[in-house]
DNA sequence: ATTACAGTTTGACAATTATCGAAACGTATA
DNA sequence: TATACGTTTCGATAATTGTCAAACTGTAAT
């Protein structure tokens, strides 16, 4: 059972995993710079990152997908448009691993 | 050019696919375990990982080099034996981009 | 309603990867 | 030298992955 003081290699292993791919570290790196505080959180636009990413729209809704089921990122659907947030939790834990 | 500032999508990329799977995220974790100071660093035995894991040899070795070509480790052969250092600027460039 | 836009799903394909067994290599020790 | 041990290289295989095009869904605007 993973746990928060002795993280699990495998939960882990696949957050860096849903990071290894220059695409998806750049989604979520956008979706980072955005939220500047839990009570400024901006988010990023889906639409965002499919005109501005050299790959296609199927390809940007896998990742975006890829970086959910990872637990790095969480989003949020208005009309339309799909926003991405930052899951702060994992980002924590990501940091703990690395001390 | 990869700066400090400005760190490279690929570069990152590379590191934290390395980082990936979960055998190689257990070696690093050791490795890095081991460093508790820059003066007091007794590394990780080769030897030791090919003992206690329930990969082969010809395995654990393809690991290490991931590790070594991310820039996450370093690898010094003395005699025999190989023994794996941190290589902490990349730890240090890793936990940067978390913050 | 028709059109346009945002996003997802499906199915496919080439490329990469994790792992293995076998063989080879290098170093020490008997 | 011969043998043993630690490590690497090679060749193979099964599984995973990144990307695409085409088709589809849902929402908004005209």
């Amino acid at each position: 059972m993973p746990t928060r003081n002795r993280p699990h290699s495998e939960r882990l292993a696949r957050a860096f995993k849903a990071l290894s791919n220059p695409n998806r570290l750049r989604i979520y790196q956008q979706i980072k710079d955005a939220r500047v505080s839990p009570m400024k959180d901006s988010g990023c636009k889906l639409v965002d990152f499919i005109n501005s990413m050299k790959v296609g729209a199927p390809t940007i809704s896998h990742h975006i997908k890829e970086l959910v089921n990872a637990g790095l990122i969480r989003v949020e659907k208005d009309g339309k448009f799909v926003t991405c947030y930052l899951e702060e939790d994992m980002q924590q834990e990501l940091r703990a691993f690395l001390d």
